[in-house]
This record gives structure tokens, sequence and C-alpha cells, in this order.
DNA sequence: CAATTTTCTGACCAACTGTTCAGGAAATTG
DNA sequence: CAATTTCCTGAACAGTTGGTCAGAAAATTG
């Protein structure tokens, strides 16, 4: 009898549900820091509720729980990652592919070190609420890659000794490292963040390690030559 | 006039105190178990009371506060690290200290795999009660070493290319990998738990990409040869 | 043994947690 | 304009949080 047009999605964005679509983003990116900061059961409603501007209770009329607020908060970031992750495609050339798939995760990790962390941090406690998107999605979408990469070794293109899977949680972890541990590499390289150039030369070393582990010869980062 | 004789750190064991050891010990075990799957915010005395098979009330008799026991949690997590890194050393063979290095790591981070978690979800925060350990003790560790593999590449023992604090942070973010991510990595590959096998395999792995990367040769893994 | 110290616990506290709800304010609609 | 829907909020809820404390129970001591 109350709430009936919901709009599910943000149906129409131009006059009606303006105000919702802005409020609901506000609200998850509160909830992004504050969780990515805390964790889910250190975030409070009250935390994200001061952070994004509004009343504690108004959050609980866009997202029916702590829980659904947290849900939906995964859902647009494994959307967000998604998108652009999936650009990554066989461009036959496997050095070519994974010099681009370093860089862009290191990029894609340096502009979203909040989202990472969440991520990281729902991991880190057993990623109660990803287990779906883990073993669905995100295998697929592994296992595609740990085939292309087989299909490579096959054809000679990659050292044998090459383990697909461990190579792409190789490449996750060395380019993750630098949003989740930021606070420890910058304790430790005196620093106060991560540049542009830092980023480059991170990526230019990467780059090195891993196409010199597979027996590729590296093709050179974009930006060094013309 | 109450309590006096608060022994500092059980200083005797075999009569008196031996109580107070165990019982600390036994704290300390469920608080790390506790953190590691919650977080510090999310990390509540009643769990750790449960968990510990205490009264909550008698764990602040033990320590004054949950910040305290925390921070103990913390000191008694990086003591035993720092014990077994220690004895990584100059062994004036590069390619023999890198392999010993990254084993050394990955066990470390599967022996203790809880532990190691709790790091992870402390860096991921920033760190706030870690930052005295990571400016001071820490960051000698890993300038100690960086000058080391700086030492090697002026005797051309090492690719000029290599950047030494990259390099160790690769080892590290690729090591505790598998303990941070375990829950992704288990989900991804679709198995139940890490094996001895896959140890030895990722170590492996992960010993042939960095060699490869640093233009050393593999020397073998224990194990595989006589 | 008695005296003293150490260990342990239940009750209590104020502050905070997520959540509900009635009803007011604002916006949209016809 | 009035009617209706959407948006917002303060107050109150039951439950949990970290922490205190008096005093019982156990262990140690001489």
């Amino acid at each position: 009898m109350a709430i009936r047009r919901q709009s599910g999605n943000a149906s129409q964005i131009s006059a009606a549900g303006t105000v919702r679509a802005r409020n609901q983003a506000r609200i998850l990116d509160a909830a992004e820091a504050v969780f990515a900061a805390h964790g889910y059961r250190g975030g409070s409603l009250s935390a994200i509720a001061q952070t994004a501007g509004l009343a504690r209770a108004n959050l609980l009329y866009y997202f029916k729980s702590k829980h659904g607020l947290y849900v939906a908060l995964l859902e647009r970031t494994m959307t967000r990652w998604n998108d652009l992750l999936e650009k990554i495609d066989v461009d036959d050339e496997p050095a070519q592919v994974l010099s681009a798939f370093i860089r862009a995760k290191l990029s894609l990790v340096r502009q979203y070190p909040q989202a990472s962390r969440l991520f990281a941090g729902e991991v880190l406690q057993g990623a109660p609420m990803l287990q779906d998107y883990l073993r669905g999605p995100l295998r697929e979408w592994v296992d595609a890659r740990a085939a292309i990469l087989s299909g490579w070794i096959e054809r000679g293109q990659l050292d044998a000794r090459i383990d697909p899977h461990a190579l792409i949680f190789l490449i996750w972890s060395t380019t993750q490292h630098y949003a989740d541990y930021e606070a420890q590499v910058l304790a430790l390289t005196g620093r106060e963040s991560l540049t542009d150039a830092d980023e480059q030369r991170i990526g230019d070393f990467l780059c090195h390690m891993v196409l010199a582990g597979c027996g590729l010869t590296d093709p050179g980062s974009p930006g060094s030559g013309a």
C-alpha cells in the first residue's frame, strides 16, 4: 500500500528518481569508505550516515538493512571491475596481453583503492557474501584466461613451467598489494602517497618480471617509447 | 594495594605464574582467531572469551582493555615473524638466498594463516597500531635486504632492472596471497584446502618466476633433487 | 595450619548497535 | 491548485558493546 514504484534500478534519471539515484550513490560511496576502513562488522550505520551527510534512519529507507547495503555495495564494485577487466581479450600476442593486463589492473587498483580494500577485507574474512560470485562468474573468467594461457603453452608461445592459475594469482597479488598494503608500502618507502611516476615504475618492473618469467621479451611500456 | 607482582612477562614458569602464562596464551590464541575473522572493531570480547572458554571479565584481568589485548597480540605476532625471518642472511649466492626466502615466507604464511590475516587486516585499515613497527624495525629489516640486493646488482650478480624494494614487495605479496586470499584461491581452484604438494608446487613456480626475472638460474627445490 | 596473594566471576553501567515506525516535509502529478 | 507519492526524521526498541567492581574461590606462601 505504501511503497510501490520502488523503481528497482532507477528507471528514469531525468525528472523523477533523480533524488533517489543521487542519494543511493552518496550512501554507497560513504559505505565504501567506512566499510573499507573498518570492515563489515566494524562499520556502523551511524558512521556511514555521518559521512554521507544524511540521517541514520534515512539509509534504511533506501537500503532495507545494513546487510542489504553491504551486498549492494559489493555488487556495484564487482560490476565496475568486470566492466574494466572484460576488455582484456585474446590479442594473440602474449607479451602484449600480459603487459596490458598488468597495467590495467595496476591502474584499476590505484583508481579505486577503497573498493579494492573493501574486496580484500571481504575475502580476508572468508568471503562469506561473495561465495556465489567467486565460484560463478569470477571462476569462469579465470578459467577462460587460464585456458588461453594453456593454449599459448601448447603452441610453444609460453614457458611450459608456467602454471596458468598461479600466474594469474601472481599478477593479482602483486598489483593488489599496492592498494591493500598501501600503508605498509608508504611506511617502508618513506613516501606520503603513490604518484603516477611510481605507478609507471612499478608497472615496468612487474611487466619485466612476469614476461621474463614467461620467457617473453618486454614490448616496452606505453609512454616510454613513441 | 591489590595487584602488585604482575610479573610483566611471566618471570618464572615453573611453580608460580604457570596459570597466568597458560591463560594469557589461551586468550591470545582465541583473540587471534576472532580478530583475524572479524577485524579489530568487529571482534568482541564476548566472542574471544567464549572461544577461550573463559569468563568475559577474566580477559580484562589479564589484559587491561580490548585495545591492550589487541596490541599484545600484534606484538606476539611480530616477534614470532621476526624470529623466523631473521634467519635469512647473506649466503652470498643470490639464487639460493631468494629461493630460501620465498620458501620460508610461503611456509610461514601457511603455518600461521590466522596471524597472517590478522596482520593483513591491520595494514588494510591503515596500520593504525603498527606505524611504529613499520617505520622502525621493519623498515630497517627491509632496507638492509634492499642494500644487499643493490650490492648484488653493482657486482653484476643481479639484473640491473630490478628495483630492490619492489622485488621484496613482490615476494611478500605473492606468498601472502595464499593466506589473505585463501578463500578466493580455494573457490577459484575448486579445492578445499592447500596441501603440502600445493605449497611445493607454488614454491617452485614462484622461485622460477623470481629467479628468471632476476636473470638467475633456478638452483632447484629442496625435496625434488637429491 | 593460617595468612596472603592470585585468580575468577556475576552483576551492573553507560554508550552504542541495527531496526522499526508514526508522522512531518518535500516533490511530483493531474 | 489539491492529491498523491516520495522522501526524510526523531524517538523509541531490544540487544550488544567495552569496562568496572566488590567479593567469592583458588592457589601460594611461611
